[in-house]
RNA sequence: GGCCUCAUCGUCUAACGGUUAGGACACAGGAUUCUCAUUCCUGUAAUCGGGGUUCGAUUCCCCGUGGGGCUGCCA
């Protein structure tokens, strides 16, 4: 099974472009095969530089880098691997040059003069007439020897495709049996007057060439597949299958769009999106597993996928979903993993976390409340800077607690805490001591610790007032609840 | 306008003629707890409308309605 993910380089990649080719690339797997990234670029005018390179960093980071065509090797720089190259369009010419000379050959195309301002006029009368705006056919009726006259004179030209008069009926792998009427397809150009070809031709020539079994690619392609499959029957070349993938839409249900938030990869990658998370989200927008099972991973993926589960109705791109399965990812990281990726974030603020024996435990506080690694500074700042405290805070309404409360209740910590020896100080041995003697002190359990934990740390919401005394250690402890007397 | 196409809770979706229409996110309650987060339990919430076919339609067919895409010498 050879797919491909054939984008155009004319920007960075869009989420509903790394939808399409993580669903080319678990086909591809799910039966051992090749997955393969060509591209586009038959657009001199919108192509953008670097472009292909952040395709593949993309890929790559997403965890699904190509094995065949255009690819990074080990420099980090851009590669052609692989038999059926090259891989980008503007380097096939000859190949689609070819590929019209047969078709001219046959009569399956045709040479066409037309200025871009009598096309511009002809659409215009067919808009006001109501009509579907579609090339004329004039110069279909051109005589051999005629077209050779201009051509000679140098007059600029396009071979267009002219369309059999036969309705067209095929099998989409994801939407069924779809038909279209011949009079309905349009006389599509082919190759262009710059001699570049259009994406049409382009897409034939090349999935034939690079033996794809089957194209997946956006349902937006939809309209045009019966060009698609005239081309197919033209060359006499055996059609691969086709699977149109339903678009990613706005909440407003219109195509994905940068007007109503973020629509490249990119732009995930930056808020701390884990790769785990954005391929686990873009599969389950319009693939479903046939079980109740929301957690994959990639490889996970590739074992259930199938694309008779995928919806043919678009999916909106909902950001809650995205941010809980980023936090059902950020809680299955191993703990040696997570520490590794917050750490020189951490060790930039707090220089002295370095050689913190406890920065492991310390981490384990934060990883199930944090939802991007670059939370956790912030997170972890009152084990290494003196926290500003307000009385208001620690002298909480809700738990019950008077103003005039908090020096009793100092005093009873430190008095307790004092108790514990300096060696055999540690969350559980802060637990003993303070149930053993909460019991006498006269105040409830959440009057003690919610002060206790307020003024270690300084705030409203933290990790549990044991673990966050144990791991800031008897002395730091002690220093700041004297402070706060 | 024309062509193509889609249609189940707010959102993502399951149910390929027979279910009290299921799950997840979100939301609301509750449990656990010193707070937050996590976890667990409970609840609110959907088959676009109208015709057929059938003993029986979310499911099959037709017609509406609504949405989307395409309608370039862009891809």
């Amino acid at each position: 099974m050879r797919t491909r993910f054939a984008p155009s380089p004319t920007g960075s990649l869009h989420v509903g472009g790394l939808r399409t080719a993580l669903f080319s690339y678990l086909l591809a797997k799910k039966h051992g095969g090749t997955f393969i990234l060509r591209i586009e670029d038959t657009d001199q005018a919108r192509e953008v530089q670097g472009a292909s390179e952040h395709f593949v960093r993309m890929l790559t980071w997403a965890g699904m880098p190509p094995d065949e065509g255009v690819m990074l090797d080990e420099a980090g720089t851009l590669i052609e691997k692989g038999e059926h190259g090259p891989y980008f369009q503007s380097a096939r010419l000859t190949k689609y040059h070819a590929a019209v000379e047969t078709l001219l050959k046959n009569g399956h195309a045709y040479h066409c003069f037309c200025t871009a301002e009598r096309l511009d006029a002809m659409r215009q009368r067919q808009q006001a007439e109501k009509r579907a705006p579609m090339y004329d056919r004039l110069c279909t009726h051109l005589p051999k020897d005629e077209v050779q006259k201009k051509i000679e004179a140098g007059e600029k030209y396009v071979i267009r495709l002219k369309v059999p008069d036969e309705n067209i009926v095929f099998s989409d792998e994801i939407y069924g049996k779809l038909s279209f009427k011949a009079h309905t397809i349009d006389d599509q150009v082919l190759l262009k007057s710059d001699g570049f070809p259009t994406y049409h031709l382009a897409h034939v020539v090349d999935d034939h060439d690079m033996r794809i079994d089957c194209v997946i690619r956006g349902e937006e392609w939809l309209p045009s597949l019966p060009k698609h499959l005239i081309l197919w029957k033209c060359f006499g070349w055996d059609v691969p299958k086709y699977a149109h993938v339903p678009l990613i839409l706005n909440s407003d249900r219109s195509k994905l769009s940068k007007r109503q938030g973020d629509v490249s990869v990119e732009a995930y990658v930056e808020k701390g999106y884990l790769p785990e998370t954005l391929v686990n989200f873009l599969a389950l927008l319009g693939w479903n597993p046939g079980t109740e099972q929301e957690v994959f991973s990639l490889p996970d993926l590739v074992n259930a996928f199938s694309l008779d589960r995928v919806q043919k109705s678009g999916a909106i791109f909902d950001l809650q979903k995205l941010s809980w399965l980023q936090g059902q990812w950020m809680r299955k990281i191993p703990l040696d993993a997570f520490v590794a990726r917050i750490r020189p974030s951490v060790e930039e603020h707090y220089p002295e976390s370095k050689d913190d024996p406890n920065f492991i435990k310390k981490a384990a506080l934060i990883q199930e409340r944090v939802t991007f690694f670059a939370e956790a500074p912030e997170m972890l700042l009152y084990f290494y800077r003196e926290p500003s405290v307000d009385m208001e805070i620690v002298a909480s309404k809700k738990q019950k607690i008077e103003k005039s409360d908090v020096p009793k209740i100092v005093e009873f910590l430190k008095k307790t805490l004092e108790q514990i020896p300096d060696n055999a100080w540690s969350t559980e041995a802060v637990q003993a001591a303070l149930e053993a003697q909460i019991p006498d002190s006269g105040f409830k359990k959440g009057q003690i610790l919610w002060p206790l934990r307020a003024i270690l740390t300084g705030r409203e919401y933290s990790p549990g007032a044991y673990e966050v005394t144990g791991l800031l250690g008897k002395e730091i402890s002690l220093k700041r609840l004297k402070a706060n007397r």
